[in-house]
DNA sequence: AATAAAGTTTAGGTTAATCTAAAAATTGTA
DNA sequence: TACAATTTTTAGATTAACCTAAACTTTATT
């Protein structure tokens, strides 16, 4: 049983992303694109990650990640996104300053070091941009996020991510009190505006406007 | 500003811990047996080390680290141990289990997440082994460990580490309620056998053999 | 002091991961 | 369809970190 290096598993994981959840061949220059390096690295490690089995290659036609590559992507992609909600919740980083270290402690090998971690950050569904963290089996159960706004009275759901990423809009979220992970319980909807009463983290109860509620991505409990 | 690789990361600390502290020379069979590397390798890396300016050198004469050389491997101790310090207390690790996983997470570069952890894990002192944590200037603040058995009537200290590490020791340690963290305060020495009568956690009275307390090294208050 | 043993370095190779420049294949377009 | 543009691969290098085998220094022992 061999293991991936770093080298290969960033790789690995560009593929992934860039394939669409493994559905679309990747080319090479979108790779080099999205790791920064060139084209010619790219040809160089695609025939020694199709020699361990991670992706299938034909010459000229783009690359697909296999089952065996998508779950080793998976993996990392877990480790990484766990990282981030440490830095965030336990570290009290910023969502916008956490990618870079996360993008290092992502490699660090320990089955064990994982599911600790997960366990001491509650098993979170989400990381801090609101992606989903793939369970140690490398399944994404979370469901997908949808806008506030289409949220029936009485659904509690969890803020994951925002439409609109503009600092005017962050700002009024950051005064608010809605920050990514706040819990939302739908009190009441208005017709006649579409404005919408909430309530968040069981505690402050607000309103919102339709133009914030489409903008605020949720995930259903 | 260069930076060091994980390798020459690796070399610069057994270097340092090899020398005492940084003032003995070492010598390239020591650095050898310890990484578990070639002699060969070793006198390739010591070149490299030393054009960086984090040793000096005398070809056949062994390897002084240099004041810079040693402020960076104190660097790499100082994660190392809070990273240790983090898996034992926050993700119950055994303080048996943590080392592999620290000397990868001792390589992450941050300062920032490094200080983040620090002031997480409310700034500790010693590491899950009792050895002490360098502070950001590379200072290690914290009194040396001495075993018990040389500790005077009415002092107070800190159970921190084991000399002997063997199961029966460890076990009967374990029987005793005499973890690593747990206080100590002598209440009596006894001249003919050297055995002492300790008051462990402000609760417990309890007799050691001088056996034993010559095994457990502890931190004075 | 001479020689044997031990320790260290050098010479010459390998593998992983990168690069540039040039060749080859595919794709888009007139 | 022909040819130009784009994409991708190959050829040939480089650097880091290793290795083995052989040469060279230092140290220990008769
Ligand atoms: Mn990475
Ligand atoms: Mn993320
Ligand atoms: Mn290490
Ligand atoms: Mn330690």
């Amino acid at each position: 049983m061999y293991e991936l290096s770093f080298a290969e598993e960033n790789y690995l994981k560009a593929i992934y992303h860039l394939s669409a959840d493994g559905q679309k061949q990747v080319n090479t220059n979108a790779i080099a694109d999205r790791l920064e390096t060139r084209p010619a690295s790219v040809s160089d490690m695609i025939r020694k990650l199709s020699d361990k089995g991670v992706v299938t290659y034909v010459k000229y036609q783009g690359v697909k990640i296999t089952d065996d590559g998508k779950k080793k992507a998976l993996w990392v992609i877990r480790k990484h996104r766990l990282w981030e909600v440490f830095l965030v919740k336990k570290l009290n980083f910023h969502w916008d300053e956490v990618h870079e270290i996360a993008e290092q402690l992502e490699h660090i090998r320990s089955s064990l070091l994982i599911s600790r971690l997960d366990e001491f950050l509650e098993f979170p569904k989400f990381d801090p941009h609101g992606d989903p963290i793939p369970n140690a089996d490398g399944v994404m159960s979370a469901n997908p996020m949808t806008p506030l706004s289409e949220l029936n009275v009485g659904s509690i759901a969890q803020l994951v991510s925002m439409k609109d990423t503009g600092v005017i809009f962050l700002n009024y979220l950051d005064r608010t009190g809605l920050n990514i992970g706040t819990k939302i319980k739908v009190i009441d909807t208005m017709e006649f505006d579409g404005s919408m009463e909430i309530e968040i983290n069981n505690d402050k109860r607000m309103s919102v406007s339709k133009q914030v509620s489409d903008n605020l991505l949720v995930i259903v409990e």
